[in-house]
DNA sequence: TTATCATATGAATGATTGCTCATATGTTCA
DNA sequence: TGAACATATGAGCAATCATTCATATGATAA
């Protein structure tokens, strides 16, 4: 089974985060994998909205919006304010938009 | 369907980036949003490795992590050289560790 | 209260995807 | 050339997940 490294390996391991880490690592990029969590990010970029304008916006149901929108909520990628019927959405915080800029950065050197 | 917000929209989709471009980067986050691709790029944060040191550190199969590595070459996110029957990988730039810097950043924060 | 609007949610389904297993490719050394 | 090693790859399966459909919740106005 392969050839020696386990000098490196004890050096490479003792400097990773711990697995629970990884994991929720992965979990968070999950939520950022998907074209329409990803438009409805950019459609919040500026300012809050509420989610049947998000549907008309992206041509989209308002159920699938709204599925989405908890997946989001659950991450704290997003947050929610009440003004009547109305619900409006917007970024939770300034991460949200700096992953994306990373991504885009990385798309179009 | 919905209230209007037609002035709005007209606003928000004019700075949208396009649909192609969006895809693009929801298409790159899913590379980031799986536990084990995460750990191999972890895992190349400071040095190259060969394929069978990342398979021993993340006790994985080779073949797993063969097929990972395919994933993220194809999307430039690490490159490799040959020497002799050994192939080692690396990071293909900074914006990895700067993207997993940010969701690192949004967890722990 | 009743009707209507805005949003949320549960179940079901089709599509995507990560791993395994078997095997192929490519390199070195005897 | 043949054997052993390091890596790559194709097919198949199990699990995950985004959307749809139907329905529920919550708020306003008459």
């Amino acid at each position: 089974m392969a050839h020696d490294h386990a000098a490196l390996l004890k050096h490479i391991k003792a400097d990773m985060p711990s697995d629970e880490l990884l994991q929720d690592l992965g979990d968070l990029f999950k939520i950022f994998g998907d074209t329409t969590r990803i438009k409805i990010m950019y459609a919040l970029y500026e300012d809050e909205m509420c989610v049947c304008a998000i549907a008309d916006l992206l041509g989209m149901t308002q159920s699938a919006i709204s599925h989405q929108l908890k997946v989001l909520k659950a991450a704290n990628l997003v947050e929610s304010r009440r003004e009547g019927k109305t619900i409006y959405y917007r970024l939770a915080d300034e991460h949200v938009k700096s992953i994306i800029a990373q991504g885009y950065e990385h798309l179009t050197e």
